[in-house]
DNA sequence: TTGATATCATTTGCATACGAATGAATTTCC
DNA sequence: GGAAATTCATTCGTATGCAAATGATATCAA
């Protein structure tokens, strides 16, 4: 009785792993998430290429405050992907480069009010050119119809 | 003549403008290297919420070393995308939990070679029917088919 | 063989990235 | 009006990620 239970068990563990047979043969380089960060990764690595002196968070802060003026040092993070504590970093190093200034909301005085210098302004004037470089190098792997479906694709993702 | 020159002048740098409109219109949300962020950020998220745990690296630290089996630990690291220096943190978080363990190889004394341990096993094993469905929550807002177009692409980009 | 090179690993320094805790100020709601 | 909840910012701790410098070992080449 114990040897025929052990066969029949033995068979349908088989038969359960027939259907199954994912568990053994996990790859993990077709994987979305593992592939995303290497995309990412070889990203970082074109834009420092081309823009050696800014991070693309930093540069990121710098093309927002263009597009919207001053901001709230929360607001500005949320508007590029920033959480509180990560924001706070980028915007701390802007500062110490001279690229924005800080200031007090006048009403709210939790209100950290952040806003491009004289100088920050040229800088982002000046990189925005080398900024499209980069977008094209990023996508240079891909022909103009597959970058644009892949864009799509990707902005559903994100 | 300073007249007549200047006015033409004028007029070529408005056909010049007007063939080059791009300066002011750079839209950060629109690059790929700022989406390929947030979906990595997204991602990530997903992650953590399905494998509390344990980080993105050290899985696949995890799944590429149930692969192939005790390797360097710079071997390891151009597997899985890390260069040397994150590869050691990693690896040195795995061991402290009794993930993998480390030796000397015997005929080249520089290299430290990196195994799982029994435990190291169990868990990866574990984990892989999440991982499975990390991937799948990721890729959710794709169909089966735009999915499938998004991989290939994607893989191209990195 | 030995001197130049290359490889493996480690360390340091800097920059994201985020959870969690904290404090200050504001808004909401009863 | 005032307590509760929310928002804004800061700080701390942990974990990538990478450049650059360093030391130990191997390999290559003259």
């Amino acid at each position: 009785m114990g040897w025929a239970a052990v066969s029949a068990d033995d068979n349908l563990l088989k038969l359960v792993e027939a259907e199954e047979p994912d568990e053994n043969d996990y790859r993990l380089q077709e994987q979305v998430g593992f592939i995303l960060r290497k995309a990412h990764q070889r990203h970082v690595s074109i834009f420092a290429a081309h823009i050696a002196d800014l991070t693309p968070p930093q540069f990121a802060a710098l093309a927002k405050l263009r597009d919207v003026g001053e901001t709230s040092q929360n607001q500005l993070g949320s508007l590029i992907a920033m959480d509180a504590a990560t924001v706070k970093g980028v915007i701390d190093r802007l500062k110490a480069r001279g690229f924005v200034e800080l200031s007090k909301h006048e009403v709210d005085k939790r209100r950290l009010l952040v806003s491009l210098t004289a100088e920050g302004r040229d800088a982002i004037d000046r990189l925005i050119p080398l900024a499209r470089e980069i977008t094209q190098e990023t996508l240079a792997p891909l022909s103009a119809k597959e970058a644009a479906i892949f864009m799509k694709l990707l902005a559903k993702l994100a």
